[in-house]
DNA sequence: TTGTACGCGTTATCAA
DNA sequence: TTGATAACGCGTACAA
């Protein structure tokens, strides 16, 4: 080793004559030391310039106080919004995040895991979607689960059946002809779908005239792009004049409506209302701001590493509750924009 | 501990007859182990689940593999693009990453560091610009910057003269009346002011009409739109028939700028040519596409984390070579699209 | 209030 | 090819 060797306690313990264990304790206990040998201590840790060594901390104690995150992408809006809250919650808990990004091979996803475990995590919080939860509930670690399938793990989940509703019901107050859902093939194992069924059961409890549109819009933005296309045309051709509500699984598809729209229209016009999901960035950036569910995306992140931190509790304390998987709920907020 | 006591080489050692260092050389040195023996341990390692433990390993070797990252937010499109490359090297490199998002607050990104540091990581990628590089380079750990003040560490930029050359050149083919650059105040000290001189030569040296707006846009969303707006109509009453090329610092502020020239003539009109910077995912979800400047961005990310390999190597080594800050800079290429 | 002795799980050294 | 022993830096009984 040609590093420069870092001070250790025993350098300060040497310096000032104290033991190691007494240096422990100024730090871990300092109520039981003297404040004339604090003092004396103090110096020396400043002197010697002491740097921290939590790697030899967590070895003795068992304890990181690292959480592992994997998240499938940070191009789109909603993961890196996500995640930025998560990473923001170190202000208040003190957790660090060792954080992946995930491609959609479960071979690599599963190494990524292996690595966070050999690197000790307390928790995972997992936004990818490859591996299933009846895999992942039998890791080592409490696992929380955002927007995903998640019927054998904790998770925190927006309200999506209740959104549903809301953007349904955004959309009739402005009286449309007809009421169309945009959204990709979604399995109703994950929380998303909900939105379609809280779109329907509005739309048909009050005999409303509606449609659901399923169409594979895909991740990248080409994909959601040229898709978002076809939908446009496909709602100009079949519903040509009518007023049109469109409820969009997301801002991203919205925005690309959006987009289509002002390219035919040349702004906004009465023939079409569209309202997305989510709030993410992309609503506000669009020429014309775009209504949308309100996730509460902050109120999630803190309320998954809540979650996750009572498990990692539960866990430590052998409390047999930690094996019984939590799904909390997030109330959305419809936000009223330009689009309707 | 009621902790479900982990597998350690010791249980494996007892159950199969060996010691733990030949437990140890198993994963190291196999090949100073036997077939014959390699699969006794295997076969042991697999039927008592045993599990890596990387905090021992490291407090054993020294390499954590670790390295820091801090980002002073994920909401902008330019921020959470990078760190999805950075965060995607780990396939290429097996480098793990602890990441920060900072506040603008000197203090906490202090803290930030010195966690960091405590966590024994190896290198430090830092694209906050609130700590000088002055203090950053007396850190013990090599640090290479993005895009922020670099005077006295390593870093990674785009060749933002060349940008703002290229983005010029690009304004010019399509006969403009006057060019303009909006950019917020940028000291000389960050790279990215080097896009006003590259524009302002190309200008000057031809003896082009140009005109460079510094306004403060801030970093929220509302800010930015709100001072776009201002520009927008600063530039419709100053120059009013005139075609105009604009060049924006960023692609956020282009999106916001094109997003005034749709609500006031619905759609793209020969009064505005428009050119971003970065290639940010924002530069394609615009009703019309928005030329940009391309920073390279997965380019970037993959030179600072090669950068800052070789910066651990040379340290490792006694290299004195590591106490040199290293420069690097990437080509950005012109991307037309439909706003030019 | 302080110190001794040992443990955390792994690697490195040196012998065998 | 394998094993005993001592690190790595810190925490914690237990004793003083």
């Amino acid at each position: 080793m040609s590093e420069k060797n870092q001070v250790t306690f025993k350098e300060i313990a040497e310096y000032t004559g104290f033991s190691k264990t007494t240096i422990s304790r100024y730090f871990n206990k300092p109520a039981t030391v003297t404040e004339k040998n604090r003092k004396i201590i103090r110096e020396a840790l400043d002197l010697l310039g002491y740097q921290e060594n939590k790697v030899a901390h967590i070895l003795a104690t068992g304890k990181t106080e690292y959480v592992g995150v994997i998240v499938p992408n940070l191009d789109l809006d909603y993961y890196s919004s996500m995640l930025d809250r998560i990473l923001k919650t170190y202000n208040e808990f003190g957790y660090k995040f060792i954080v992946f990004v995930g491609s959609n091979d479960t071979a690599a996803e599963e190494r990524y895991i292996e690595e966070l475990l050999a690197y000790q995590i307390e928790g995972l919080i997992i936004m990818n979607h490859t591996l299933p939860s009846e895999s992942l509930c039998s890791l080592s670690v409490p696992v929380v689960a955002i927007e995903r399938e998640d019927r054998f793990i904790n998770s925190v989940n927006s309200d999506n059946y209740l959104g549903g509703i809301e953007a349904a019901s955004l959309l009739t107050e402005k009286t449309c002809d007809i009421l169309i859902h945009l959204n990709s093939p979604t399995d109703e194992s994950i929380p998303a779908s909900q939105r379609i069924s809280g779109f329907r059961d509005y739309c048909s409890a009050r005999d409303l005239r509606y449609e659901i549109m399923i169409r594979d819009f895909g991740y990248s933005h080409e994909e959601v792009y040229s898709h978002a296309k076809a939908a446009f045309e496909e709602m100009e051709t079949r519903y040509p004049g009518m007023k049109k509500g469109v409820f969009c699984a997301n801002d991203v598809i919205a925005n690309y409506l959006l987009g289509q729209v002002i390219r035919k229209y040349g702004g906004l016009t009465p023939l079409y209302r569209i309202v997305g999901f989510d709030n993410t960035p992309v609503g506000v950036k669009a020429p014309y701001s775009i209504s949308t569910v309100d996730q509460q995306i902050e109120v999630i992140a803190r309320e998954a590493i809540c979650l996750l931190m009572e498990k990692i509790r539960q866990k430590r304390t052998g409390d047999p509750a930690a094996r019984v998987p939590i799904h909390k709920t997030v109330t959305p907020i419809v936000l009223r924009r330009e689009s309707t």
